[in-house]
DNA sequence: GATTCTATTTATAACTA
DNA sequence: TTAGTTATAAATAGAAT
């Protein structure tokens, strides 16, 4: 839009393509909280780009897990243009799973992973349930990745290493509180 | 976004609202089919009046489902970006975060490995010298690995992923369903 | 590759039927 | 209330940096 009109057709040039990527996905997340705020209304929005490009998520990950929940528990999405008793009893399920999400987001307050594991990097505990772990576990692989490649970068050869059992390494190592809670985890 | 320029607050008048919510959801969704279709990207949106008012849903009522449920698997966005509306949580945490860094920091050196994680982890830079990012890289590695058992230990399954060059990882990676779908999208 | 800068196209607030 | 119309605000494609 603008310029010159695009045609509705997927985007060869990769530059371009991730260039409109980006614009755009940022414009609809700000179109998305716009009428969250002029209308009061629940929304949620992922995009995920190829490749490993980019995921955006709005209002946030925990918000739209929320959102998504209530959506699942509606049992056929409505076009909600249906009986007056249908709507009654529509709106007390959604009260009640606004409760819910309320509930959702206080208990996630402290989940956020960056949060975890600087706990876990502080303390040397690690979240208890398969959600986190697995949500810290994203979040290392992304940034194992950026390490690698600005690694590459700056080596000119991909660092292959592999992680084995108990080294010693300087600063952080093996012998810290940390791993000391890894080890006793897993033989435990 | 004409003839006057809105201001961004619950709009009051009931029709008014209403008018808005419809014309600008439709709007969103078609945004978000342009984004998807331009950019090969996967997209989905859910949009709740108050009430019952309406639900919208793109792409498509099983699509969202099959999308949300992907990225539930996946609950923490990459590049460690920000999502929108909880900035403001977000932010204050952040400051607190960054006030523990501090004095962390005054207290011991800066490079330690867990504060440069830290850093990387709120702010997205990584650290600069090659020591260091190889450290960081390496610490990552055993942490990733610790997570990737202990998911293990609880699932039942070894979440089998494989990183992509230039590095390699002997537990997480690439393999999450988030990539697996993309890959799809690739092959298909 | 990321930013910034226009010329245009779109989206849309207010209006009208 | 639901659909068009129009003047203006936004978004954005392509270029420049």
């Amino acid at each position: 839009m603008a310029r010159k009109k695009v045609a509705l057709w997927y985007i060869h040039n990769d530059s371009t393509r991730l260039n409109t990527l980006k614009k755009r996905t940022k414009n609809l997340m700000k179109k998305a909280s716009e009428v969250a705020t002029l209308c009061n209304a629940k929304a949620c929005m992922l995009v995920y780009g190829e490749g490993t490009t980019m995921l955006e998520v709005f209002p946030s990950n925990a918000e739209a897990v929320a959102i998504l929940n209530r959506f699942k528990s509606i049992p056929e999405v409505p076009q909600l243009k249906k009986t007056m008793d249908q709507e009654t009893i529509l709106s007390k399920r959604l009260v009640q799973l606004r409760h819910q999400v309320e509930k959702i987001r206080r208990e996630h307050k402290d989940c956020e992973p960056r949060i975890l594991l600087h706990k876990a990097m502080v303390s040397g505990h690690l979240p208890g349930n398969i959600e986190e772990l697995t949500t810290m576990a994203w979040k290392l692989e992304i940034i194992l990745k950026s390490v690698g490649e600005r690694i590459t970068k700056r080596n000119g050869q991909p660092p292959v290493y592999q992680a084995q059992a108990p080294y010693v390494t300087s600063g952080m190592g093996m012998g810290s509180p940390m791993y000391q809670a890894l080890r006793q985890q897993h033989e435990g």
